[in-house]
DNA sequence: TAAAAAATTGATATCGTTGTCAAAGTTAGT
DNA sequence: ACTAACTTTGACAACGATATCAATTTTTTA
């Protein structure tokens, strides 16, 4: 069959053990048989088996996904990010989808845990905000690693991006076109994300000392539909606004729906601006200009994290924001 | 630590491959020893060791999902049909990402197969459409099930989608509501699903002996882009087709998009249809009509098919071919 | 240079299952 | 009632790695 350990060990005249010393990179082993092992390990073209690793070390070298997101090009960026760290590293990614609302969440992830023997969970959005549930995986000695998480005192590693600069610069970006009147429309209640969008955008305002027209700033929910209601009530209002900046891009487009169903020309009667970089932000006409935050990299650097934190990675791997890049397209123009 | 096979065996008074026995539900096991067996690894709260069953058995219990499309939300709905099945019957999914190009890629896939022992492949489009590629598993004694197949002749199960009957229903449709001039833009050459689309436009067009005109018949390559520069081509022309049909969303976007631009009215001036029911379907203005695939239950099948091939399943299930679902919103309407 | 300390190495136990094979128990056949 | 055939069960090896701990070799110290 395939070879083993043992092969290794009599091909190079030394034993086993020393053979698991050299492919585990452990101390204490004379370089002269260090390379030898190698150099045997190299020409039988020996693999470790990974049963055989986990069952006796109790690793699985498994990490898995969990998540309870719809938006699907976020979670395959994700997955791609994590996916090049796995590959290099000898881990392999496990999905694992979560219901965010179930009651039981801490104690059925605990559970996969422990039957899989997930060496390490990678949680995203809207999990990363459960404080609670963060809380039982800390207990449970679970080691995770954040993307997004809502605040920045969790004692697990996590890496964020910096929606609140963000959302302040790309606000700003309007009001350099000359648009006072801008609309907001809100991402979903449970989304950290929501509120620091939010508040980049509102102190932005307050800075250039625009009114805020509550009119215009609607609670939405990341959705299409609720982009769409949200236009259906901005454009219903008494004024309107010359610029819409929505927290997402589903939403940002629902907007876009909702006033082109009104003939509002687009850009040159309103300028409309979304959040995510999706790949609709593209296809819809107008371009909708939007705020790409580098979600690849963000999963890549968390995998790092993770690993790092029970596999001695050679370079310490560190918490860290990400900054997001702003994308101007067709549907931002200047004030006319 | 956790409860082992010896645990429970002590328990039900047995020895451990009693234990074993039962648990693999193998034959010739007296009821009255199952019961109490299962009793114990109730009481226990028993759960076999993977680690320790996949050295032994040299099965890992993971099968991987093999792709190579940037098409995050087929990807996401592919994986989440998989994934149903997983839970269900304790398997773990793998992804893993190739590149349909890559020379050596049968090599590399075989070698990812043995090193971690993974226990059968789901095959997406367009490395279902490679047969030298599925040869070489075949040849490696590789289990798989293909999404997609481009030809029903493969020994190994499949799940499909009826993409030729589907593209006919709705040129019939188009043609139905008064169309006589209809483009078409063709997907990526390499994908087997383009000309499966492409043939039914066209058998439907020679049915009810509609002319084709080449001017409006484009090769695409499913990318925004390529829709794009084919309504640039299609518009360019002495005559206009009042119709476009657009062998997938991200295509008939672009088509939409170089319309909008030129000020043709959508679909008061022109319709236009894609194919996939792609998020972007419903967030542009108009809203797509378009094709659905039921491409979770189609994953879904072929996960079933794939784990019912090394694992004693209780239904046997088939290879099978899935119905698509004609959705017809705003771009589509009848001609004045 | 001898003793102590440190570095290097290997024999063997072990992880928690499944596989082998033979023993014991049961049923059937004559 | 005795043998043949089948069913049921268990003792123990095996899978392929890591862990323990003691033995051996090398280096340092006095």
């Amino acid at each position: 069959m395939s070879v083993t350990i043992k092969d290794v060990s009599n091909h190079a005249g030394v034993s086993i053990k020393t053979v698991s010393r050299v492919i585990n990179n452990e101390e204490n082993v004379a370089e002269a048989t260090k390379s030898k092992v190698l150099a045997s390990v190299e020409k039988l073209g020996f693999k470790p088996n990974k049963s055989a690793q986990s069952l006796r070390s109790k690793r699985s070298y498994m990490i898995a996904l969990l998540y309870d997101n719809p938006n699907k090009s976020y979670l395959a960026d994700i997955q791609n990010g994590i996916l090049q760290v796995c590959k290099k590293s000898g881990y392999n990614l496990v999905l694992q989808e979560c219901d965010y609302e179930d009651k039981d969440l801490s104690s059925s992830i605990i559970d996969f845990v422990e039957d899989f023997k997930i060496d390490g969970l990678i949680v995203t959005p809207p999990l990363s905000d459960m404080d609670d549930f963060l809380n039982n995986l800390e207990l449970a000695d679970i080691q995770y690693s954040i993307i997004a998480p809502s605040t920045k005192k969790v004692s697990s590693p996590y890496v964020s991006s910096n929606d609140y600069d963000a959302s302040y610069e790309m606000t700003e970006k309007i009001i350099s076109l000359g648009h006072k009147k801008i609309g907001f429309v809100k991402g979903h209640e449970m989304h950290s994300a929501s509120s620091l969008r939010f508040n980049g955008f509102i102190n932005a305002m307050d800075e250039h000392s625009l009114e805020r027209n509550f009119d215009w700033i609607i609670q939405g929910d990341f959705s299409f539909e609720s982009g769409f209601q949200a236009g259906e009530k901005i454009f219903s209002s008494a004024e309107q606004p010359t610029a819409v900046f929505a927290s997402n891009d589903s939403m940002a487009a629902g907007v876009m729906k909702s006033a082109q169903m009104k003939k509002i020309l687009i850009p040159d009667e309103l300028s409309i601006v979304g959040f995510d970089d999706s790949p609709t932000a593209e296809q819809v006409w107008p371009s909708l200009s939007t705020v790409k935050q580098p979600v690849n990299e963000m999963a890549l650097h968390a995998a790092k994290l993770l690993i790092g934190e029970f596999d001695g990675l050679t370079e310490k791997t560190v918490s860290k924001e990400f900054k997001s890049e702003i994308i101007i397209r067709e549907s931002l123009k200047k004030l006319n």
